[in-house]
DNA sequence: ATATGAAAGTTAAACGTTTTCCTAACTCTG
DNA sequence: CAGAGTTAGGAAAACGTTTAACTTTCATAT
């Protein structure tokens, strides 16, 4: 690899020179920057970042943790924060737990998988990173993070425990609140409900959006036609049934997949969704694309959160605060013909 | 941060010493190593990688270049790479092209995407790594990269046109092969096939594995029960009919998406999927078992692609030989449903 | 003619490591 | 006790940059 001596040799300038032609700083006689840039180009020159950073003291590069990469939406978040990072001129590099294909959903050891953050955290920290963004779901683990206080944190895709550290989520009960005045344009009035369980926030924010939108139209909300699920499609299924019976006229699951289990129920019953019953899931998974008819369904802006992530962190690595609040972006609300009736 | 310098400082060594202690190379006295490494993790010390990399002139870092993170299997792909970089000790770095979000699939601008891979080569260079593994399907663009002939490169998911750079991908002829195999052992003889474009590789070869299943079986080849689709879901509706009408009583579809299609007609048409007509897919997307009835089909294996293609590199960057031909991996021939008959 | 200052370059130190070579002290061996 | 070998540790150079401080040159203003 050719370096900077040897450009300064080729081209009989001194290597500070060098530097400053291809840095762009300081003067520089436009003829011996042409030489200089041709000489580079010549020999193929690409700057040893290892040298530079070292010098620098800066990477302008920032870590991405996934607790793992092959499930969640992570991919499209990291997408999000690969194009800020472009468009910045910064850098990032990747770390990927795992986490699921090593404990599976079960993460039986929480001190093994601490271990497991704290090791990516310093081997980032090694690469000398400006920030690190986390993406996941698990704030206890988002947690231990914060005793490194070294680097600049930001969490996408959760709500990190630790109040300095600023986290981009997606508006579950905005989305839901919309979903459900979708049903509600249409003149429903007995809305079914299938949760999901009740000890996740997703759960308690999206039936909050559900009962201010019934509120806001001056339905009164009725419990008897709400029903806890476990976002397994099974679930869906099963409730669908006593929803049914209960006599509704659309169904709010709080999951595709669940929804999809309703839309077996129906169809084993011949019941037409989309004419006889309005369906809506959430999360826009590809399954709700699929399935016939195809979901009514609120897509959660994830490339946009790892956009959004990117760019606070940038602004934060700029010397700017860190935002008060959690910065929260809208879902895409998408509606297909489980709401709309059959394909026009 | 604390350096190595600090530690010698307190612990009262040289920093040849600390630096001996940390990389456990030459002799130290046990009392002074274990008063250095106590110091450096009283200091919270995490060695400076540019300062250690631009020293050792390695970095044991290998670059991964995707064509776009977010389709194709991409972070299957990763993860397998990712696994097996952990597994050596070894760092991996990400390089997202996005090139379909900028392009859309039509990648209208060769120049431009030839310039998009140039660059993010040379910035993986700049970095020091020691070889780069390219995951996509464009081979032409692949062949670009081997005019920089300083890393070593390997692809994963595609065949590179260049002969020098090994490629890992998975037998497509063999998993149609055993997928037919299905079909014959269940007594089918009039076997249906949905082919994708003919220009695709994958179709080459899918079909091959089929007619020498058939033949091996004797049963002949009919080409009268073949169809050209174009991997969507449509053409899968569309040939059914055809296919149906000309009485076969199993159909191997060349993705699951066209086998959808299948399903689509058979379900309008109250055919019994599974019992009447026994259908297979390949790829297996998340679509296939979602469906009803779940579709058996053929499992590419992307994880141990990944990590098929890192290990060759660790190899070939050992200073073994690369690979004479291409590594080819098995898929899984995964058995649902629609070849089973309802669920047991 | 002299002073001022900008322009164009250079020198050399520094970033945090690793590693080669060196020295001193000790322990054997015969 | 001399010589050899081992152990423990240190000094200093080097990796490829950036950058502060400096020098030289030359145009311009007084």
């Amino acid at each position: 690899m050719a370096t900077i001596r040897e450009i300064s040799e080729k081209a009989n300038v001194s290597i500070a020179t060098v530097s400053k032609v291809l840095n762009g700083k300081g003067s520089v006689n436009e003829k011996t920057r042409q030489t200089v840039l041709q000489v580079a180009r010549q020999l193929n020159y690409r700057p040893n970042l290892n040298a530079r950073n070292l010098k620098s003291g800066q990477s302008r590069t920032i870590g991405i943790i996934t607790e793992d990469l092959t499930v969640f939406n992570a991919p499209e978040i990291v997408d999000g924060i690969a194009a800020a990072c472009d468009e910045a001129g910064y850098h990032y590099i990747l770390g990927n737990l795992r986490f699921y294909k090593r404990y599976g959903n079960g993460q039986k050891d929480l001190k093994e998988s601490n271990a497991l953050v704290h090791a990516a955290v310093n081997g980032m920290l090694s690469k000398q990173v400006d920030g690190i963004i986390y993406i996941g779901c698990h704030s206890h683990i988002v947690v231990s993070l914060s005793e490194h206080t070294e680097p600049k944190f930001v969490c996408a895709y959760c709500i990190s425990k630790d109040e300095n550290i600023p986290s981009v989520i997606y508006n579950d009960e905005k989305a839901a609140y919309d979903l459900t005045e979708i049903l509600l344009n249409y003149g429903d009035r007995r809305i079914g409900m299938i949760t999901g369980p009740l000890d996740s926030s997703h759960t308690a924010n999206r039936t909050r959006g559900h009962q201010r939108a019934l509120f806001d139209h001056g339905v009164p909300y009725d419990p008897c036609l709400t029903f806890v699920g476990d976002w397994e499609r099974d679930s869906g299924y099963a409730l669908a049934e006593k929803l049914i019976a209960a006599g509704v006229t659309a169904i709010f699951a709080h999951n595709d997949l669940m929804a999809v289990g309703v839309l077996d129920y129906c169809n084993e019953k011949r019941i037409n969704v989309g004419r006889d019953l309005r369906l809506i899931g959430f999360d826009d998974r590809e399954v709700a694309s699929v399935c016939r008819p195809r979901l009514s369904t609120a897509a959660p802006p994830l490339f946009e959160i790892g956009q959004a992530a990117a760019r606070e962190m940038l602004s934060i690595l700029a010397g700017n605060k860190a935002s008060e609040q959690n910065i929260m972006l809208d879902c895409s609300i998408i509606e297909r013909e489980s709401t709309l009736g059959s394909k026009p």
